[in-house]
DNA sequence: GATGAATGAGCGTTCATTCAT
DNA sequence: AATGAATGAACGCTCATTCAT
């Protein structure tokens, strides 16, 4: 009870280190996107951060709050928002839809994004899902103008044109853009991105007239 | 002799089911579906079955062996073959691309195959990315056939029209055809995929030249 | 995540030893009494059965709940009952104190009741105090029936006269009725609580007649 | 030279009082009252100072020494001296008893007092065994010269007697005087221990003989 | 074939303590 | 004199797995 008889714990000497949050943050979003929640450990991720395990709890509460903490952080922003927040009803679709493209493609090409994506797809369906939807969602508003328009065709809804454009985005993204990706898979996803965008983007035009 | 005291034809109660191996994987598809390999427990696969957990130790050697015992017997087949092997070179493309889409997405509409899905995505970038390129691969000598034919365009890459066909179905698998889809998640996914044949069977055949 | 290259985990063989319930509450029971709740860990108490700490599990949820069940099962009884519930109404007071007065320190001399001592002892004022507090409502009416019959003399109150009994019976369960408590102690306990008991049925009798 | 600009006459400010050995120790027994040595934590030692937990290291060498620095510094002296120093040969058992009783009482009756005793408590049987051994050991002498001078009677045994005025106090300490104690449960020991005080005055001086 | 009891490994977390500032 | 960040030890508990029945 009161015998400690070698109290040889505690700090030992130490160089230089400065170990911060964002380290911290950055070593989890590697270990949870390489082995998922249950799979990294918090030992795991202060080794590489390069401390001992306790150290992240100086930062942190918990090992589910430095999580949620990624989350909160890169989640929707790094996903999401890069390329959809560049298109605007003004911008004419033929123009605005290429644009978008690249920037969400090239927002998905970093490091950081990709890992990211590998994180949210371990957390199930609810992770990709849900993000999907929020694009959908915030996307409408400008189809619906481009339609108001005539740049989209009217003989199909918003919200098929949408996907159009949407659903390959997340296959490339699972299928080339993740956190292990070469730089061949991120350059291979690219060029399909573009040739997809070339196709989809006649379609959504004119090809009714064409039926004809 | 013509009647015998204890009949005992048909099918007997079968209340009390005997553990066999496809119960077990059941429950372990369940499981590993909601809660990833770590994060399920073997407790709970054992629970779902109505057994203690050495008990599944009779008919699997490790957690790890049930994981891959559902990878490969569900794996492959439930998620691509489906729709796949029911395309021909000797059916016309018009003909045999909706009919692949059309078995394709009823094949993932069943509960187990949503589970798989699930499953799958939690094990990573590789699960996914490993089923839609094994997907890719067998689809290719059909798809260069139809272009040999003149049935497939012959200004955009086999690989690239591959993709428009089987980007956007990973992408409503993941959104709307997982564990928890609602059956109205379910007909959406549907109508969309509808929706999108139409559009990209019209751009894989002559769309360019009619453009003019 | 998937894998685990050596397991060699596992119930290593096993000659004999049956380790239930009770036996864990032995150990415990020591180990608390010895340190506390605080200070005593689980692994102690696994030690003392002979077990690995996690085979307690199967037997109890928690820590906590060791020292519950230890609480509900030994505590009130092993306590107090056992002198109280001899004391009657019917029994004249100068047979029945002495009797119960025997009882109890009988009861209390016990290494299990000794021991059980020292535990509630280190959880702090509440445990001996509602442990006294509860004696004493019991014998209240039974000293109030004495006062009523005239045993008890009638210028002192009933609390008070309970209190000249139970107090120093308090007194020598803290010091001589404890777990580390010798066989010395217990005798030289035992000697003073029947000088105890002499000298304070004389008080409780008639007493104030003398002073005259 | 008459006014100075800052008089900074009396008593300062003192709004952030320094950290003293004292305030810590003041911290420690209220912590250590309430959840025994393990239970309760440096750090909350130093939340109760309203400093980070290394700030103590600078006072103390570790949590055992603050412990200990608290038994010597509060220990004997709060418990017991008061009252037996108060009681000296010369002065007649008959008056010296009610006034030891009245010092003990008063000074078990300070905050300080109680929370000290709710710690030595949570010691274990220890703790208030040996400081009851304690305060007998030096109330004999006081009692054998009561005896010489015929005013304590002579057919019961001194350890016996201070046995009878012990007892009972340490039963209404632990009952009554401890760390959470009411001020309703401070009245009511006070009430006790007179009571009791009054019986045992008579039974110690004359008894047997004048029940004659 | 199934179970209860057990195991070693290891997890998330807290603790007392120390170093550098 | 005090703090923030860090540490090794160890705690309570869960896990996959195994043995004996």
């Amino acid at each position: 009870m009161i015998d400690s008889p070698k109290p040889k714990r505690g700090r030992p000497p130490l160089s230089v280190r400065p170990v911060t949050r964002d380290r911290i943050l950055d070593a989890a979003l590697e270990a949870f996107s390489e082995r998922g929640f249950d799979g990294a450990t918090v030992r795991q991720i202060a080794a590489k951060v390069g401390v001992s395990d306790p150290a992240l709890y100086a930062h942190f509460k918990s090992k589910k709050e430095i999580f949620e903490a990624l989350l909160r952080l890169a989640g929707p922003d790094l996903l999401a928002n890069a390329g959809v927040d560049s298109a605007s009803k003004e911008t004419p679709m033929q123009i605005a839809l290429p644009d978008m493209f690249g920037k969400i493609i090239a927002t998905w090409s970093t490091p950081r994004a990709r890992a990211f994506a590998s994180l949210v797809l371990r957390m199930g369906p609810d992770g990709l899902g849900n993000m999907l939807q929020d694009v959908s969602t915030r996307l409408r508003p400008v189809f619906e103008s481009w339609q108001a328009q005539g740049e989209l065709r009217g003989d199909i809804s918003v919200e098929v044109a949408i996907w159009q454009v949407i659903g390959p985005l997340a296959g490339l993204r699972i299928t080339y853009l993740h956190g292990d990706a070469s730089s061949a898979d991120i350059a291979h996803a690219t060029k399909l991105a573009k040739a997809h965008l070339e196709l989809i983007a006649q379609s959504l035009t004119k090809s009714g007239s064409q039926v004809k």
